[in-house]
DNA sequence: GACAAGCAGATTGTCGACAATCTAACAAGA
DNA sequence: TCTTGTTAGATTGTCGACAATCTGCTTGTC
């Protein structure tokens, strides 16, 4: 017998195919936060019937990035500063755990990985593709909740990260200047090699806060345009 | 103009009324971990159709207490003792989190309902209510995290309860004791109300590492079962 | 002109039927 | 006996149509 290792075969449901391009229109921004989804028009535009469009709108609404109204419709979430808030501080106290559990499990598999993560990141850089930049970066960050050995964590992250991206790329849509062509996770990755796991964790946190301190002022932006109203 | 306070209208679709109906079922443990959902059956049981049902097996599939395989069904998690170790780990993190951030936020109204939820889990107890004992137990439990003002970690921490309260029900159910009847949440009462914040989260952490043990015990015997076959 | 009642139009919620897929039992062949 | 092909039944996935609800406009009345 041939030691092969097969991976299930993709989900070939139309709901699965609907979510996932649902999920990529909104965390891409290409749907904008507080726009309504009409059923009617996007079942025709993806040629499917409203069936698995709705029960897909039902997943991405508990994965937190549409909200429902009974009879009136579904949303995308709407983004304050709060909620950016929020989201940062917890993934902090997430960010710390997730290095302290990943910490003994780390080997060789492990590092190579993590470069490979990190050259995924520099080369959309380089390419000046910032929707990837950001997936890449976010991938790079999640490794050590792949392997922080608890299943629920890693949940917890996933969904985390769904906002995350959609707030970075909110805020990247924003200011249209180019991307910063530096590369800001050197560090990073360069003390998840070390031994020293406080040091590793102080700079997740702080590195965390740098991009925070930019993502932040373009959310007060976003509060007193809506103040506005 | 008085100053009275409406609260929104209940959701009036069948769908919300579904997905009440079905959590209950499984957080109470009378749908059994590993069981399958037949739609049909259920429908017709409801008197609904299925369109309504299946949006609501999938939010609750998001939730995180069921989980679906294409053409294959829909089935309540299974559990095992990883699980349940997985997630109280992280719920100790988050805690730890919560009373952090709570603690500034304390007041009378705070002290108040503290009061109000423990009386209703020494009523449940007295009343030998187990399914209840649990609910009001982990409510109690999550008033820190509704002062928290953080509707991030609000939102991780319902999730994580729905599992806690299912593994709770789980192992109640397996044991056919009587409820200890003690109270075990006396000094946790006690110590939100005091003004050492690291004490409170220290005996939160061993609080819960008590009952921990118990649950534990129960799921290897679960592993045990199911590695016979 | 202000305001309430009522009427379209559009949109969401629900239904029953059909299509696609899986499972298990059975038959045929090596 | 074991494997492989076939088939029938059950179940899930998807569709198109209808019912319930909301929104905005119009109309009529004061």
């Amino acid at each position: 017998m041939a030691k092969l290792d097969f991976s299930p075969i993709a989900d070939t449901t139309r709901r699965a195919e609907i979510v996932a391009l649902l999920r990529r229109a909104i965390l891409t921004g290409q749907l904008e936060p507080g726009q309504k989804l009409n059923e009617l028009r996007i079942s025709e535009q993806m040629r499917v019937s409203r069936a698995p469009l709705r029960e897909a709108m039902r997943e991405l609404v508990q994965e937190g990035i549409l909200t429902s109204i009974p009879y009136a419709g579904t949303f995308v979430i709407e983004v304050t500063a709060k909620d950016i808030i929020d989201a940062y501080s917890l993934n902090q106290v997430l960010d710390e755990f997730a290095i302290e559990r990943t910490w003994p499990q780390r080997d060789q598999r492990f590092f190579d990985e993590l470069d490979r993560r990190h050259e995924a990141v520099k080369q959309a850089t380089r390419a000046l593709d910032t929707t990837r930049q950001i997936e890449t970066a976010l991938q790079l960050h999640g490794l050590i909740y792949e392997w922080a050995d608890n299943s629920v964590l890693l949940e917890t992250w996933q969904r985390l990260t769904s906002r995350l991206q959609m707030y970075f790329a909110l805020h990247q849509r924003a200011r249209n200047e180019p991307v910063p062509a530096e590369d800001v996770h050197e560090t990073y990755v360069a003390l998840l090699k070390g031994s020293d796991m406080r040091a590793a964790q102080r700079h997740a946190r702080e590195h965390i806060d740098l991009d925070f301190e930019e993502l932040l002022a373009y959310a007060r932006g976003l509060e007193k345009r809506a103040s506005k109203n």
